[in-house]
DNA sequence: AATACACTTGAACAACTATTCATATATTTA
DNA sequence: TAAATATATGAATAGTTGTTCAAGTGTATT
């Protein structure tokens, strides 16, 4: 569904209409958080993580990311595309081989906030 | 397939192989990229997005978010679950009603992280 | 030019996910 | 106790996504 605008609405009687109206105005911009949304998504899947993790290392070719992961080299091939699409990889060819490497400064930032959310939850018990 | 354990290598000649070495040895816990990836897929929707930008506001009862996000009061109460789940929203019962708020220091850290890169990007052009 | 090889890509399929709809639960009020 | 209301939940469904398989590019080597 994702991004789709929806009409109903909820038949309740007491809502707290100031505090309503105020998070309504002040709610960022319909586009950004779907924009916000789909970055997000690019993260939320382990073998992408794992070949960020994997370049955050060293440069590497496709071969080798597949061989770390342990996936084949097609598998692999098609998560890069989503990657660099995301522009979080960018690549460089060389010959036959073409060399991915990490192509943004917050990916390891953005990587260190989960980590941190975590760990406090381990922390707390779980 | 998310998690399982692929068996298949890929059949090139030319790794690296002290790279992928190094890659390999340096990979933190499989099961510490699979909680983080678990972590991203629930920011990676942009109605959660959108839920925890409304509470990042003020505590609301559901009713409250259903109306800001224009959304049935079902919708948001599953996704309100897999918030909560995920640690990042907490709620408290006052009568008939049940008030939500976030639940985590690192929801907004996290979120100004990736808005930097959306920004970066634009910037660089697209 | 022909072969080999690193990589890409499209289609297909299975697994997953978000919303809807109907119904259930919990709490207050009459 | 019965009715009203705020929320939760289970099942169903449509849409999305990750991997596989087969075939296609592009580059180097002979």
């Amino acid at each position: 569904m994702e991004g789709k605008i929806k009409v109903e609405k909820c038949d309740c009687t007491i809502i707290h209409e100031d505090v309503v109206e105020r998070a309504t105005k002040n709610m960022p911009n319909e586009e950004l958080l779907y924009d916000l949304a789909e970055l997000f998504k690019v993260f939320g899947d382990s073998t992408r993580v794992r070949i960020l993790c994997a370049l955050d290392e060293a440069e590497m070719c496709v071969c080798d990311i597949a061989s770390v992961l342990n996936m084949t080299q097609s598998a692999i091939s098609h998560q890069l595309r989503v990657l660099k699409q995301a522009r979080l990889v960018k690549n460089r060819r060389d010959g036959k081989v073409v060399y991915y490497s990490l192509d943004d400064e917050h990916v390891r930032t953005i990587f260190d906030d989960g980590l941190a959310h975590i760990k406090e939850q381990e922390e707390r018990g779980n």
